[in-house]
DNA sequence: ACATGAAAATGATCAGATCACTTGGTCATT
DNA sequence: AATGACCAAGTGATCTGATCATTTTCATGT
């Protein structure tokens, strides 16, 4: 029965939803724990299992929980997240790509520099890491691996800025589609060269060199933008 | 172990879900259009309503379609966005309030550099139009509706530098619980400064100075910060 | 100790029905 | 003719209950 004795004019699902990420929270649930099942939820709420699945789905979307067949739902990584990129973003067309690169070219430099501020020692070891998996990626070859981690280097470098939302931005460009970035950046070839600026970048946020950073960053992708707008010119 | 390329196990909720975002790119449905009936999707894809409602949900979540009770589904304002600001966010922390003021300090004075080269004129208009919304608001005493608008301006601000995606981002630092936001923006008192400032901003971008534009915008996030922090020490 | 396989837990999908809201049109009143 | 009350069709929201598919657990046999 549905004696609505409530005055609530939100839908049920937005009560739902809501409920269950305070429950989440409420639980002091990391990413990658065990929530609850669909059934106990729908009996712990008073509602019915496809309604619940209807919420679920909505903070699923987000990465806010994951539904594994068979096996359970679990807290999602981006749970708590202030900006994600749009799961559902369809391939960016030239013009969108060349926005996104110049967006990162102008967003990263600071971040590198308060990196250089902060050096959170986390992250820089992380950009440590990154650095040898793509020395040794370069080695076998395989540039597709090499261009996510390159990807990650980034998203680590903004991790040390110690600023979770910045990461989080930063994260959300860089990881948009990185196939048809990737795509374009095999051309660019140099992939040394690359590495190289990457050892600089790090070695300036190591020793504190805030200035130097953000200026190495900048270059860095502002030349990585010249390549591509030079090669959308002559395809 | 992500999926390292080749065979992919899609759900039929995946399928499901993208099929629909093709069928509205293919008939080119731009936001607000009226989609396609529930059971007429269910009857199309040849799968139960449930089904196709958990897929709608999962579009819902991110904007890229609108379910309206009694009505129908339309499509969303976000579909084809690259970044986007988590609709689920909880409140978030003080700390956390901080770190995304710091994060919009250190994006949007270069944001706003490039919009003063730039000068989207729809977007100069739209900032005129926030700038004189405002004025009328602090004559009227409507604080709430107020910080609204103002922050408009800065989303109007980020349009003017032609890059939709460093748009998305600012839109997205910019939207996260504006309510909280406010409550200590409140605090700040000088409604009238805010204003000048943000005049101080408008000129220095249609006059084309942008390195002014930068500066002015920097100082005055810098306020706000300053601001805030002294209001986190001194509850 | 190990491998096997049945059983339980859990998510995925289906089917049909009923309730609630929106919308557009009908029709009486003015 | 303009207005407002009312009704009916379309559509989303929710429920009930069942069946299939996958994962996990654990008793069992070797």
């Amino acid at each position: 029965m549905s004696a609505t004795g409530g005055v609530v004019r939100r839908s049920l699902l937005d009560d739902l939803a809501t409920s269950m990420l305070a429950l989440i929270a409420e639980r002091k649930l990391a990413p990658g724990d065990q929530f609850e099942a669909v059934r106990s939820l729908a009996e712990r709420f008073k509602v019915a299992v496809p309604t619940v699945r209807e919420a679920l789905r909505r903070l699923e979307a987000t990465g806010a929980v994951e539904l594994r067949h068979g096996s359970g739902v679990y807290v999602g990584p981006n749970v708590g997240r202030l900006v994600l990129a749009n799961p559902l973003a369809l391939a960016p067309s030239p013009d969108r790509l060349v926005e996104l690169l110049q967006a990162r070219a102008l967003i990263e430099p600071p971040v590198a520099a308060l990196a250089a501020q902060t050096r959170a020692e986390v992250a820089l070891e992380q950009m440590a890491k990154d650095l040898d998996a793509a020395a040794e990626l370069i080695a076998s070859g395989d540039h597709a691996q090499l261009a996510e981690v390159n990807m990650d280097f980034h998203r680590s470098l903004a991790q040390a800025s110690g600023n979770a939302t910045l990461a989080e931005v930063v994260e959300s460009v860089t990881v948009v589609n990185v196939r048809e970035q990737l795509e374009i950046l095999h051309i660019h070839g140099d992939r040394q060269a690359d590495l190289d600026e990457h050892r600089a970048i790090y070695d300036a946020v190591r020793s504190g060199d805030a200035d130097l950073a953000e200026l190495l960053t900048r270059e860095h992708l502002d030349g990585v933008l010249a390549v591509i707008n030079e090669r959308l010119q002559h395809p």
